[in-house]
RNA sequence: GCCCCCGUAGCUCAGGGGAUAGAGCACCGCCCUCCGGAGGCGGUGGCGCAGGUUCGAAUCCUGCCGGGGGCACCA
């Protein structure tokens, strides 16, 4: 019986139990709170049913909970039903029933876990989103892992995920850039306020190569030439990196194209129209302090260009034209301003500004040695996604950067993820499951099968903490996908490998000496073989890879 | 001055109202006749401060203190 399934029997239990008597019924909650207590003396699971609900009920909440254990423990799933404290419901589950845990995981396999709570909801993910100007930073990489991992997430509650890059490749950096690059092709030293790094050369070289006679073109050839092959050359290395790093964007959108197509201006055009935005001190407003704002902000210029903003009223236009419900970007902390912004945006085109979300991300920073790491080789003083990964390798890397909130200024202890592996929470949640891996290999040879199993044999407390903690993953996923926090899914992983070395430290799973498979040995690899699958299940979300041996 | 995030063990971090606040690392002490010891068991040690809401607060609200990041007709 899942938690959920639990759930279910109470709410109708007690529906039961207060119609007998007369009460009201609609003074339980809508959901009822199972939870696993702290305690195992408190039982396998406990609810606060009765606490919540007997004030309304005007009866006394223990009292509530007594009717409650009574009727329970009629029931064959439960096995004892005790009140506790000042109206808890202690609960124990018999072995059959919470064994069904089992089952549902192997029945489901990969699929164990999703739902189609989301179903029906097209979702545009926008991460990372970092200028084409240079290599993916460290901001970037949090992301590349973090909303990659949500995206997962997303889609198994069954949401149809758009993963989007926002290309800025217009305006004032560009320029900056292409000028860079010219520089160092020219030999000359970077220019006020230019960019810097080694990255810059090796870009400016590759121009250089692919356009014979460049240099010899007027200034304002040139500096066209090496902004538009520039930051094409840049991008295809950031898309790589991406790549590499296991986290694919299914569209990239170019600022510069919402330009140069009019879409900018058509957006604009239509607010204007709508009367969403209004013209003062020879400028064009968007009502941004209307939702939260210090001040509403320019859309278009006193002299008649676009602000920044146009682009993104554009391109919010542009999400929802090609269907998405719901908007939600993720940037930087340097970003929060945004928030409003946003959502002002999304109210202009009359949508409910709900239909924007905007995730913030802390920074990162790296520490080797007690000392912050601040230099990088290619890119001077900014610290990439090639930094990070030559330092600790892909999984470590995605997995440290996907287990912590986003909320949360990260300081990433290189030596702890990288130099000594068995003190990296990675590799004790992979290992687990190459553990495993390496068990149903040698179950194999020996003969053990996990076929039909009699789950109901499987009443160690041992046992019992493991298949409770697999039951566990179908919600930790759905409020991972709830509240956008993929972070859950990692934490949770640790739970569970923990459950599982604590189970076969104690558990013998496979026969020893000569003994003969028997019933026990099937069922324990059965639920080896459920393990398994929901360390692959939860690994798989965070784009970590589930290794069968290390 | 205003806005956003954070303050939990020596360190890095979990903990979306529940009972005795957790994990990894660090430190101390245990456990291999046997499926992977990259493991398990035990110990040391903590919610920044003050109010409030609640039967119950690390969690929600207010104020203060401390740290980080922002406040353009830049992009």
């Amino acid at each position: 019986m899942t938690p959920a399934a639990l759930a279910d029997l109470l709410h109708a239990v007690a529906v039961d139990v207060l119609t007998e008597r007369g009460l009201d019924t609609a003074v339980l909650p809508d959901t009822v709170t199972v939870e696993r207590p702290r305690n195992p003396e408190h039982g396998d699971y406990a609810t606060n049913l009765a606490l919540r609900s007997a004030k309304k009920a005007g009866v006394a909440p223990a009292e509530l909970a007594g009717w409650l254990a009574t009727r329970l423990e009629d029931t064959d799933a439960i096995a004892t039903a005790e009140v506790a404290g000042p109206g808890f419901l202690n609960l124990r589950l018999a072995a059959d029933a919470q064994a069904g845990i089992v089952d549902a995981v192997l029945t489901a396999g990969e699929a164990y876990g999703h739902t189609d709570a989301l179903t029906g909801w097209a979702i545009n993910l926008e991460f990372v989103s970092a200028n084409p100007t240079g290599p993916i930073h460290l901001g970037g990489t949090r992301w590349a892992a973090v909303g990659d991992a949500l995206g997962r997430v997303l889609a198994s509650q069954g949401a149809a995920v758009t993963r989007e890059y926002y290309v800025n490749d217009a305006g004032a950096q560009i320029d900056r850039f292409a000028e860079s690059l010219l520089a160092a092709a020219e030999g000359r030293p970077v220019p006020e306020n230019g960019y810097g790094g080694a990255y810059i050369a090796e870009v400016a070289q590759k121009v250089v190569t692919a356009s014979e006679g460049l240099l010899d073109q007027p200034e304002a050839e040139k500096l066209a030439a090496f902004k538009r092959l520039g930051v094409e050359a840049m991008l295809e290395e950031m898309r790589a990196s991406l790549e590499s790093f296991g986290t694919h964007f299914d569209v990239w959108s170019s600022e510069q194209a919402l330009h140069s197509s009019g879409a900018v201006e058509r957006s604009v055009q239509e607010l204007k129209d709508g009367d969403a935005l209004y013209f003062a001190d020879g400028a064009w407003w968007l009502r941004s302090s209307d939702h939260g704002d210090d001040k509403d902000r320019v859309v278009i210029k006193s002299d008649g260009s676009p602000a920044y903003i146009a682009g993104d009223i554009a391109y919010y236009r542009d999400k929802r034209a090609r269907g998405a419900d719901l908007a939600i970007y993720m940037l930087g902390a340097d970003h929060h301003g945004y928030i409003h912004r946003l959502k002002a945006v999304a109210a202009a085109f009359g949508d409910d500004p709900a239909r924007v979300e905007v995730l913030i991300g802390q920074l990162v920073s790296l520490v080797r040695d007690g000392q912050p790491v601040k230099m990088s080789k290619r890119a001077g003083t900014i610290i990439t996604l090639e930094d990070l990964v030559d330092a600790v390798g892909v999984d470590a890397a995605r997995y440290t950067l996907a287990r912590s909130s986003v909320d949360q200024v990260l300081e990433i202890d290189l030596d702890l993820i990288s130099s000594r592996t068995n003190e990296n929470p990675v590799f004790y949640v992979q290992y687990a499951h190459a553990r495993l891996a390496s068990l149903a290999r040698n179950a194999a040879d020996l003969g053990v099968s996990a076929e039909s199993p009699d789950l109901a044999l499987l009443t160690h407390p041992r046992e019992g903490d493991l298949i409770r903690t697999l039951g566990e993953f179908p919600r930790v996923l759905s409020s991972a996908a709830n509240l956008r926090e993929p972070h859950r899914v990692a934490r949770y992983l640790e739970e569970l490998a923990g459950a599982y070395h604590r189970f076969y430290d104690t558990c013998r799973v496979l026969p020893q000496g000569d003994e003969v498979p028997g019933a026990l040995h099937t069922a324990r690899l059965a639920l080896c073989s459920a393990a398994r699958q929901v360390l692959a299940n939860g690994l798989g979300l965070l784009g970590v890879s589930a290794p069968e041996r290390m």
